[in-house]
DNA sequence: CTTGACATTCCAGTAGATGGAAACTATACA
DNA sequence: TGTATAGTTTCCATCTACTGGAATGTCAAG
């Protein structure tokens, strides 16, 4: 007894397609619903049922999702595809902007941390008789440089 | 002519206060709507009057907001404040874990960098004649690591 | 015949806003 | 007095990428 591997005509329930890409069964419904992928055909019972062609194209799917692409730029990956354009060359560009965002990200994130790194700093020099004082909601972020002004505050 | 700079009876309206902040006025009545800061008192035209003390929690909000704490987070701060409890302690326990969060996303997008690096590089070694071929969607994402199994090539 | 594991649809909710529409108010200017 | 402009109000919708739950249907095994 052997699965005919080759052969196209093998169908899978949802459920497996699942599984196997390691996503939940309403992440395929929902890439159905907003036609990221084709209606997949159903069987007597309604369930939806998945070819090779349709396993592939929803792992390729996941795999640019873990790329961090969103559904948009997948979307657009797939039309130019369909329309018999490799997308490669779009695909560089997104890449390249991609890289650009997750450095801006990044630095934004290493700026946090040091941001945090005082306050953490700051919270083992509170004096603990200042800690209850009433002027304030909370030291700690409080006595961070406050970019604001105050318009309540202003003379003149 | 001076405003008496001291007098906690300035009261100045939701575009002033937006504007001062730099945020959106939007986003002040929607923190009003999910009650992180308490029902303004409208003048006779029905629009909101914010005082010293509104501005001043509003403003704490936006420095938190700034160091990335969730809205759950801050609403957590200003209620400790409230039932008189300094919030400090809180306060450093959730920045110790933004802190390890942030971490995590760094390492998480360091790796993501990495692979967008690859396919760039990967780019620039395809042979043209190769983009066009049919039998894939993308080769840059398409020859990425494959992590899932196919149910449909299984064997035996 | 029932139990359990699948599947279906539909509705709602998540976080944190933001956009737009329709209506009202306020102020300045001619 | 009229009107133009700017600010405000409420309400509803939209964004991203799903996910949870309810009510219902299907299928195979015991």
């Amino acid at each position: 007894m052997r699965k005919t591997t080759d052969d196209i005509t093998d169908l899978v329930q949802i459920g497996q397609v699942a599984q196997t890409l390691g996503v939940n069964p309403k992440t395929v419904r929902y890439y159905e619903e907003i036609k990221l992928i084709p209606e997949a055909p159903r069987n007597n019972a309604g369930y939806r049922l998945y070819d090779q062609a349709a396993f592939d194209r929803l792992s390729f799917i996941l795999r640019a999702r873990n790329l961090d692409f969103s559904l948009d730029d997948i979307g657009e990956i797939l039309a130019l595809r369909e329309d018999g354009e490799a997308p490669c060359l779009y695909v560089t560009e997104l890449v390249d902007r991609r890289i650009s965002d997750i450095d801006t990200r990044i630095e934004g994130l290493r700026q946090l941390r040091h941001e945090l790194e005082d306050i953490r700093e700051e919270a083992r020099s509170i004096p603990r008789e200042d800690i209850l004082l009433n002027d304030c909601i909370c030291h700690l972020i409080e006595n961070e440089a406050l970019v604001a002004r105050d318009p309540l505050k202003e003379k003149d």
